[in-house]
DNA sequence: AATAATCAATTGGACGGACCTATTTGTAAG
DNA sequence: CTTACAAATAGGTCCGTCCAATTGATTATT
């Protein structure tokens, strides 16, 4: 209905196939040819639109054998730019504030319920595990969800692919991960706390909270990351240079 | 070195001929059939690349006319989701908001003289001209990079490309763009005057005003195009029912 | 002379069929 | 049960043809 080109059509159509769910990662789409007869298109145009899903990374196109989709969780870095852990957390600090506090004016009891339940997978889950994770994404996904807007929705999700496809902020968030659980999931309750109070600046001074820690976190962990390094280093260099003045 | 498929290996030559400066942003690439001849490859082939550096952004293809190559700087790849143009603006609102408050504390003299030449350029355009819309979004990227965040960068390069590339706002958009023009270049005054003086606070400020004036003039034009097209709908009612009677 | 309508050349878009190579898989021989 | 091989299946590439959009020059009109 939309698209100019036809190859741009069919790739939409692919994308929403894979999106509804009919195909999850790692599974492989039908044949080119098939897809050519259900879509009434000739195979070039398949070919194009498989191709330019390949370019963004949803798909992997394996020759002899066939298409296969890609947790978009797998993909490198060529979409996304490269964010320090810094960057990243300064940003969802305004952002996410902002959110907050556009959420607690619209915010449904269904939604707090949503978010309620999530506190409690965190509090259940052993730190840093995957669910604990996944407790905390769809937190802030809600609250996105609750500022009733659809950017705000797709930024975070592009927040969150930042924070766990980009190889060094994930190694720093990784590294706060531990102490951070406790904190965390205290600072979450006090967020609800303020939405479910319909309290906008509430809100947003909670998610400030919660980021500021946050920052200050990553902060130290960093320059515990770095002296660990250096003192790596220099062992590494004395281990070197002694091995030469013993060779010499 | 050598890709896997013929495709890839030829959007790397054709990446390489960019980026040597054979083909600066905005200049046409020699056609399909001349391409397949060079590279002694098939058209299809060449289309095939082409397509993937659509898809990564790097080139614009215009049917009838030709292949473009793309600023570099501009954001790639993200399929964008289905917004309304006030979800964008009330995103941007909250977000460019943020980024001013920020850039006010880190903005150096240059880009304070950058800005100056942008609301130059707008005074002197032509309204609603590409010119004025280059110096718009220029704007609002030089605050952006002025918060010395790279995400803040990557996002607001985003918004525009929503601006820009999803239809439905850049109808109500170019509804708009008229009557805004005049406004807009007081507005943007405003907002560089808090920046000079490194005043967070009067900085969120003239931003949100700025954007709260811009979603209003939406909210109006919206309504007028409403307006129009009922009003279109009941007379071409009116045409199709009298005649239904006259013929009855 | 300026402008509008028209037409032809160029360019990307799409089709279908043919043939290639890589991979998978089922079957038969060991 | 394992191995070896061969058909079936999958994507990769080419060719030639035709269509549709764009553009610019030509021509007709005012």
């Amino acid at each position: 209905m939309s698209d100019k080109r036809l190859y741009q059509s069919v790739a939409r159509n692919i994308l929403d196939m894979i999106e509804s769910g009919a195909y999850p990662p790692g599974t492989r789409l039908p044949g080119e040819r098939e897809l050519a007869e259900r879509f009434g298109v000739s195979r070039v145009v398949i070919r194009e639109a498989e191709i330019s899903l390949e370019a963004l990374g949803r798909v992997e196109i394996k020759v002899g054998s066939g298409v296969y989709v890609r947790n978009s969780g797998d993909t490198i870095g060529l979409v996304l730019p490269s964010v320090t852990p810094f960057e990243l957390t300064q940003t969802r600090l305004l952002f996410e504030s902002e959110c907050a506090a556009l959420a607690a004016s619209m915010i449904t009891d269904a939604q707090v319920e949503e978010l309620e339940a999530t506190i409690q997978r965190m509090e259940s889950a052993p730190h840093d595990s995957a669910d604990g994770e996944g407790a905390d994404r769809d937190f802030h996904l809600i609250i996105a969800k609750a500022s009733g807007n659809a950017a705000n929705v797709f930024f975070l999700q592009t927040l969150w692919r930042m924070r766990t496809e980009i190889d060094a902020v994930k190694k720093v968030y990784a590294a706060v991960c531990h102490e951070d659980a406790s904190h965390r999931v205290n600072e979450h309750a006090a967020i609800l706390d303020a939405l479910r109070a319909r309290d906008p600046l509430a809100a947003r001074a909670a998610m400030r909270g919660h980021f500021s820690r946050l920052l200050e976190a990553l902060l130290d962990a960093s320059e515990r990351q770095a002296i660990d390094e250096a003192r790596r280093n220099s062992s590494a260099n004395r281990e070197k240079y002694l091995k030469s003045s013993v060779a010499g």
